[in-house]
DNA sequence: GACTAACTGGGAAGCGCTTACCACCAGTTG
DNA sequence: CAACTGGTGGTAAGCGCTTCCCAGTTAGTC
């Protein structure tokens, strides 16, 4: 039964038809080919153009010219206000460039990952960007570097969003470094005791945090407990329920909670809460990425600020980057943009 | 300069090749074709596009099928929470139908939204799916209308998502409805005075749940005041703009302030604080949308719940949905789905 | 004024793939 | 055993578009 009635969309050819022109020239009236078209033709055509509704199939265009304009995103989770400013940056920067963007989601999944590059590289898109990608020693790193080098033979760029991703292009997050910064900067605030709200122990963005917080206690002589820390989901649950572990093995002469993300900060305070205890008055609370939300909520959160559109607008602009030297041999180049991190103290953590 | 070597893609006809049989054979192997192959063969193919790393050019399919893969998601701003969480169920359905999603972004302004539906044309998508759009009495209204009709003849499929939108699949939201009833509980938990940070006056979704709440206190005998209305972006800049001006225009005997999205609420609830009042104590404030971080706040803010990730999921069902019957011309079908809508008490409206 | 150069249409090949359509080969059947 | 089926490869014609290449025209040049 179906619906029937399916008008044909009107081509390029009907077009030429239209405007008494041949194919060839009506293609050349309708973009920014080379070659100039006589005027008279090329207002007859675009009048046709216009007149019968005509759009150029993007798809036949890939086809024919052997290059599209799309670009990749792969993000861990569109609806984490982390990847979602992300990829509004991403967006933002595709569309002034009149590209189109695609967004898949793998869910921290590595096999996952690894099968969407696949089916994306079908796609032929011009670039294909990596946010919250981990290459931790997962079984599918290999394959996915692989994926990703067939992938720039072949003309992609590919860019990535993290802590380092040696052989391609990355707007290299110093989660290390922040963590540290923000680490020392706790101290200064009069605080002494930590524990941590961590990530799954095979993210590298979480064990980065983790080791640069833990970095920055030890210059200035702390210690973090490893009993003080409790490694869990990326998510705002995973911040909850750590939390509420932590409490519930005695979080007594803890004076602060660090919770690698602020989603997973936010959910730890409502598990503070919870249990009685109010964050910013009975226990310091710090995240991680300055997600819009956390300079509304009470207590603001401290965090460590992360300019997350930006980072996405880069990563896009980094892909097409600089002529990168190297030519040769594939590896488009693992060029890099270092992106400022900064400590934003709020009122979850005032001097004690 | 650029980066030369690039190598070409792996081909069907390369794999076939590789094989030593024809094109024709390879394609049946490898996509579920009606056809059957023989098992020789098909082993033969799939080992040798395995051993070369064959993927699939979907343009190349797309074109050479007349039929894409693709569905459309047309937001008015991903980083906004609201939007990000449709998105999410969008691309959960999609992905686990096998199709891939595009996102674009509109920023509410109608003139964008239109070109953005004549570009994501181009791509001919199986679905194009409108959120946050409002076919307001904007001019570009009728354009609007005419592009996706065109669409939908071509054969593509149009959900909105949505309080109505006539002549297309909605998933209805039906904002008057849920308005009207948070404005009945509020009065039930004791309201009397009531202020409201409204969006532009011209978005559809901010009249209706404006016009409903004012249907909830009229069902009461009472009445909102001109005065207590403050017009204001979509955002949470916006409502902390329109919270200040309220204030500032004296909001002494209002005892609750509704924003009409949850974002808004954010910003709003921020600007009472500047103002050195505590929402929920000094004021009740309720927002609308129910976005996944209102439940983590301080006060925890009383909202109307929408599921927003199951309306993305459904919107995409309901686009490919039944066969509508009504054949014949154009049309898809207006079918609609409602969503249910829920008020959800916490503790930023405390019983009076 | 003959000859070259510079333009600009159009024909047609081809991008990677699908899918009629045809051919061929067993395997029936009376 | 001839005519006939059903099944399965291959051939080739597209899908809508770009672009190479050729040819015709006009403009320049000595």
């Amino acid at each position: 039964m179906e619906s029937g009635a399916n008008k044909p969309a009107v081509t390029l050819n009907d077009v030429a038809l239209a405007a008494g022109v041949s194919l060839a020239t009506a293609s050349r009236s309708l973009n920014g080919s080379a070659r100039k078209v006589n005027d008279t033709y090329r207002l007859r055509v675009v009048d046709a153009a216009q007149r019968l509704g005509y759009i150029p199939n993007l798809f036949a265009q890939a086809v024919a010219k052997g290059a599209t304009t799309t670009v990749a995103l792969l993000v861990a989770d569109i609806s984490d206000p982390y990847f979602s400013t992300i990829a509004s940056g991403v967006i933002q920067a595709a569309e002034s460039a009149g590209l189109v963007v695609t967004i898949a989601v793998t869910g921290r999944n590595p096999e996952r990952e690894l099968a969407t590059v696949r089916a994306l590289r079908g796609q032929r898109p011009r670039v294909m960007i990596l946010a919250g990608s981990r290459m931790a020693g997962s079984p599918q790193e290999a394959d996915l570097r692989k994926e990703l080098s067939a992938f720039e033979e072949n003309g992609g760029r590919v860019a990535f969003i993290s802590q380092n991703a040696a052989p391609f292009a990355t707007v290299l997050l110093d989660n290390r470094g922040g963590a540290r910064a923000l680490a020392e900067s706790l101290v200064e605030l009069g605080y002494r005791c930590f524990a941590v709200v961590a990530g799954p122990p095979t993210i590298v963005t979480s064990q980065d945090r983790l080791q640069g917080f833990r970095d920055g206690l030890a210059a200035h002589g702390l210690d973090l407990a490893e009993h003080h820390i409790a490694h869990t989901d990326f998510t705002r649950d995973g911040g909850y329920q750590a939390a509420t572990d932590l409490l519930q093995a005695g979080l007594d002469d803890v004076d602060l909670l660090f919770a690698v993300s602020d989603v997973m900060a936010m959910g730890a305070m409502s598990a503070l809460r919870d249990a009685g205890l109010e964050p910013g008055r009975d226990l310091g609370v710090a995240g991680y990425d300055d997600i819009p939300t956390v300079r509304d909520i009470t207590p603001s959160l401290t965090t460590v600020r992360i300019p997350l559109e930006e980072v996405g607008r880069r990563a896009l602009e980094l892909a097409f980057g600089v002529a990168q030297g190297q030519d040769g041999a594939g590896q488009g180049g693992s060029s890099t943009i270092p992106v400022v991190t900064e400590v934003v103290r709020r009122d979850s953590t005032p001097r004690r």
